[in-house]
DNA sequence: AGTCATTGTTTAAATGTTTAATAGTTCATA
DNA sequence: TATGAACTATTAAACATTTAAACAATGACT
């Protein structure tokens, strides 16, 4: 596989975790498997809306869904995916800090 | 500030590794710092667009820039970025080759 | 079996966002 | 002032998101 290739793929994961939805569902699933209307219960929204956004990160290997009976269960398809986001996470803290430190010397 | 506030900004950061020249520069920069046209040099297309795109990592938090006379060098706003990067790439692999696990099955 | 409520997915249209390309601008230095 | 380095503005095309309605699958009730 060529690395254009490689890197059209990693920006597509990338974009998956793009959208404040999704990244709330990701925090959600930590740590447990949600069935759906858990998942929407929390987030609100209406629930077609939200089913697309579980079928983006589905889709791009982020999510795992597993049906069960009437349920359909999503959780994170591996801790990567938590951990990534976290250190985005503090990526942004950071930041965050770094401009209310520059906001405050002034 | 809100959940939802930094749902919405950790989202933007997520966003602005979405694209595959930028995660090509993410690559290249991993233990180094480069200017403009070094970059350039390796990733080709036109100057006015990579411009854009470092500039919507930059405003991220992403990269950090630094001009010194005539250049303009790009590095890793911290070594965050490229460990979240890694394991998105990891992520990726890993799904790519349970991919090809069940194709072989078939 | 037939009907109903619940759970979730799919589709389509409207709206919103991102990107690539072109042209033009700014800044540093020779 | 001419040149190379980098940034900015604009815009059409491509892509993503929201909404609402239609659809499918499961299980409960009679």
């Amino acid at each position: 596989m060529t690395n254009k290739k490689i890197f059209e793929l990693h920006a597509e994961v990338c974009r998956a975790l793009g959208h404040s939805l999704r990244i709330e569902v990701i925090d959600l699933l930590q740590d447990k498997e949600l069935c759906f209307t858990d998942i929407l219960d929390v987030t609100g929204g209406l629930k077609s809306n939200l089913s697309q956004h579980l079928s983006v990160m589905t889709k791009k290997g982020i999510l795992k869904s597993r049906r069960d009976g009437q349920f359909t269960y999503f959780s994170l398809s591996s801790k990567k995916v938590a951990q990534a986001c976290r250190l985005m996470r503090e990526v942004l803290m950071d930041n965050l800090k770094k401009q209310k430190d520059l906001l405050e010397k002034m």
